[in-house]
DNA sequence: AAGGCCTACAACCGCATCCGT
DNA sequence: GACGGATGCGGTTGTAGGCCT
């Protein structure tokens, strides 16, 4: 929404630990460059997904893999939708947060062209303050007053009607569990052939 | 108009997990 | 089975830009 990240300057001043890649001498940190951006994207085009380690040197760029694969796999990578997230969208990521908790990744997985940071993101800046204004807690789904008689009130989200109790009470336990070995099942699977054609080699 | 505060999000870090040897 | 390297994941932080006073 506000800036390409590219525009972004600085970002370098992280805390000063010792890590393990990103700090070798020479290597760069921080926002990248419409040039970094480019070479990544046209090696990765040509050569494909993986080797992060290595493809920092072929690719010609003075970053970390790591650095690399996140920038590519969250920003880069033509499959990546960005903007707003719709009111559906918000909507899968309630549910799929209540069921999985905050393994960003699966959730992602079930939203196409949304990633897991920007889920994360999303979650952090926008529903978890909406969950907690309506009286929620985000981590558990459920009213921090256990009181019975406001839960069905504090299910009703923004208080415009239509659609919005389905959130919560879409599943008892049963279903709940059920639905979740599906859901982690069929996220395995399609991760193995799809959404990470290139995890390993 | 200026300064401080708040919000959003890209990017970094460390740990967990996977996989080959 | 143990080990080490590579990759993936979730938590956290830094900062640009917007908003408020």
């Amino acid at each position: 929404m506000r800036i390409p990240s590219t525009s972004r300057a600085g970002g370098e001043g992280k805390k000063a630990k010792p890590a393990p890649c990103c700090t070798k001498v020479g290597l760069k940190r921080g926002s990248w460059t419409a040039e970094e951006d480019e070479l990544l994207s046209n090696y990765i085009k040509r050569e494909g997904e993986g080797r992060w380690r290595t493809l920092p040197k072929k690719a010609g760029l003075l970053r970390c893999g790591k650095s690399c694969r996140l920038r590519w796999m969250n920003y880069l990578r033509p499959s990546v939708k960005r903007g707003h997230i719709s009111a559906d969208e918000e909507d899968l990521i309630l549910r799929l947060h209540r069921l999985l908790g905050n393994r960003w990744s699966l959730i992602a997985g079930r939203i196409p062209g949304r990633t897991d940071n920007e889920i994360k993101n999303y979650w952090n800046t926008h529903l978890s303050k909406k969950l907690i204004s309506e009286g929620i807690d985000p981590k558990t789904h459920k009213p921090f007053n256990p009181n019975p008689s406001i839960i069905n009130h504090s299910h009703n989200r923004d208080g415009d009607g239509d659609g919005d109790k389905g959130i919560l009470d879409c599943c008892n336990d049963d279903s709940l569990s059920s639905f979740l070995n599906s859901l982690i099942n069929d996220e395995m699977f399609s991760s193995q052939h799809q959404d990470h054609p290139a995890q390993h080699y």
